[in-house]
DNA sequence: TGTGACTTAAAAGTCAGACTTTTTGTTGCT
DNA sequence: AGCAACAAAAAGTCTGACTTTTAAGTCACA
């Protein structure tokens, strides 16, 4: 089962979607649905649900007697998962990834800051436990469960936020983590200081301490930043 | 033309979107395709193109034998422009708006140091045109003038920034602008500081000194989060 | 030659109906 | 009580006919 089944249009726009995002067709070029429907072999109904689907992440825009036009980058749904994913699959992922980052940067210290003043007992609980697997896994060669611990802290420090927005950045930041880890030159064990960080944070939000989480999760940030190459000189 | 002629998928979309983020079908509801299309008067393809639509939010979630169910809040897409809107004019306004002034003001400072390093000369010029022009209308009952030129001012921060998911934003920073001046109290004049503190970070970009607009711009954040009495004791 | 009104045709949009597939809940047997 | 077969409900899919919008071409007239 290579293709889960979720239905006939999912799997057109797995493929249709990534092809868009890769800049396969240029800003302008038009699509007819029923072409559409005859290369990827589904009747129109079909394809004009995924097409709908399409118009709704702002990728496309759908015109009568002219067809369906790709629309420029810049109008896309950068925020949509769905989008991420195919754009981190793609070929400007370090691009996707160098943006996201920079969010991810300016988000987290903000929403550490919070959570020190309404992170709950289990909340707290969570993030020691995930700062002392962080701490276990360091060393070794167990790249994928620090990685496990790894996200699952930062999701917790977003959730305890107490804000939505900031919540809903978790998915996000699992893809650039799990980037980082598979993709980028990780080859080595985790910075060591990067670790002691994260405990640190974590000591900071259960103190309530929501200046010191704040600044310490900023230092994170700039961690992260600098793999990147993303430096003030 | 109330309904502006996007299509009938689209109609259907604005009473139904609305309703379902207003929670008016709480968490878990069971909806059928064919009951929807009958209560809205459109064929099932329409209703289906439109559930579709629903689901890449997601809203709600299809499946066979069982129906259209809402998905809980937690798994919405918050960052869907359509979505922020249906919530926007729903009852849940104010926490919304709350959890977008935060989220900008997480990453407004950081976008004006970006900008700050790569702000063009256009950009700079038409930064500085437009806190010239709030400081013009200021003062006598120019409101919606102010807030044209403020909204100005934020988007082309978060344009020259140079990150795509900064620049996007820049819809939803308008959104908490206009929503502030319309539906907030604001009867008197902006308040001087922050007109002032504009003009300087226009300044600071001009000379590309990133600290000094990402501190203002911090500043101006802490007056929008006061605004809403988001403030740490 | 230019311009404005009329015609045409291309593509999306809409609808109705028949059929398929998956999944759940029930029933009946051991 | 537990398990297996069965029935029905709802989404999913396909097809074909029809409508609507609108870009573009055409023709007459100034």
């Amino acid at each position: 089962m290579t293709t889960k089944d979720r239905g006939l249009h999912a799997r057109v726009l797995d493929s249709l979607g990534p092809a868009i995002t890769a800049g396969e067709y240029p800003e302008g070029s038009v699509l007819r649905t029923d072409e559409l429907a005859q290369r990827y072999e589904v009747s129109r109904s079909v394809m004009r649900e995924a097409v709908r689907v399409l118009e709704s992440m702002h990728l496309v825009a759908s015109r009568r007697r002219v067809g369906v036009t790709v629309r420029p980058a810049g109008d896309w749904n950068v925020y949509d998962p769905q989008v991420i994913r195919w754009r981190l699959a793609g070929a400007d992922r370090p691009r996707q990834l160098r943006s996201l980052t920079m969010l991810r940067s300016a988000v987290e210290p903000v929403a550490a800051g919070l959570a020190a003043r309404y992170a709950s007992a289990e909340q707290c609980a969570a993030l020691t436990e995930c700062a002392l697997g962080m701490v276990a896994t360091s060393r070794g060669q167990q790249l994928e469960a620090y990685l496990v611990h790894d996200i699952e802290f930062h999701r917790v420090v977003l959730n305890a936020s107490g804000n939505e927005m900031f919540a809903h950045l978790g998915d996000l930041v699992a893809e650039v983590l799990a980037g980082r880890t598979h993709h980028q030159v990780m080859f080595e064990d985790p910075d060591p200081a990067a670790v002691t960080l994260h405990v640190s944070v974590a000591e900071a939000v259960r103190e309530g301490n929501a200046e010191r989480a704040e600044a310490l999760t900023r230092e994170i940030a700039v961690g992260a930043l600098q793999e990147l190459d993303i430096l003030a000189p």
